[in-house]
DNA sequence: CGGCAAACTTAGAGTCGGCTAACTCAGGGG
DNA sequence: CCCCTGAGTTAGCCGACTCTAAGTTTGCCG
């Protein structure tokens, strides 16, 4: 046996570890984005048709019905054909993570002055990449711009 | 000809453009990332090899194939077999926006307190969905930061 | 009740971004 | 000069996410 081929490749350092990152949180980017979504949905009207998510996403009901059966199968969200979608505990549990950091980045970026349509652009896109320390910033951030005033 | 089925699905207003606008976003982050490490290496090294993205984005040299032919025909870089990996005038451009971006993002990150670590890591992701817009804030208050010191 | 429209599902396809496995090419040593 | 190694390429696969097209189901309205 050539026992010699003992293969490093382990120690690839930062970089690697930034992007391994980058790579899994867009795995569940779609996957809070919709939770969240559906979560909105049954608060503003009491249940969640996939034609909602058509709308939000602006995707094809083919596209809403993959996406639902893979959220099924992680245990996120419950449904039987042509009823309504439910949250899992879990999906629950995720959507009020999701929404407090999205809440928490779009008004942090009214706070710095950026227009409200670009603060809700943008906190769409940034909530999937704000670590916890980063969200902390932001929040003592806000509350010492908010008690010292301006300047 | 049934002239009654107007179909509106046309103004389907704010949340879709928002999403819209994060799958656009997507398909372009790969790219971006790329260009801007092909940048760094050539600025480092004098020219970039693929086992430096390999390294780079702890991916297999197969994918780093696959994701240079789509770059090479997207017209952002150029590449012959078993040469260096070159940028066009294109790919340059957009690396050298992407890296301004980046290290925008990145200090505003330091500047709020964040540790050296996580800013590396949540710039890394949240650079792709920062407009011009929320840019410019951050410039602006890490000016109005630096001038009026801490409380 | 009959039928239609809207909601939903299914089938089939395509692109992107990853992988493994197996091959080719380029450059030193022995 | 031959061969080995490391870099690069090719082929074939898979899963996520999207689409179009065609079929089902539901619910309402006449």
């Amino acid at each position: 046996m050539p026992t010699a081929t003992v293969k490093i490749a382990e120690d690839i350092s930062l970089p690697s570890k930034v992007h391994q990152r980058t790579r899994s949180d867009h795995a569940s980017e779609l996957a809070e984005d919709y939770v969240e979504a559906i979560a909105d949905a049954i608060a503003k009207k009491g249940v969640c048709r996939g034609v909602d998510l058509v709308h939000q996403f602006a995707v094809t009901h083919a596209t809403v019905n993959n996406t639902i059966q893979r959220l099924q199968r992680d245990g996120l969200v419950r449904t039987e054909p042509y009823q309504p979608i439910e949250l899992t505990a879990e999906g629950r549990r995720l959507a009020s993570r999701s929404r407090q950091r999205h809440e928490i980045v779009e008004s942090f970026l009214k706070f710095l002055g950026v227009s409200e349509q670009t603060a809700a652009i943008d906190s769409e896109g940034m909530e999937h990449h704000v670590s916890k320390e980063t969200l902390q910033a932001m929040k003592r951030a806000m509350r010492q711009g908010r008690s010292s005033g301006s300047r």
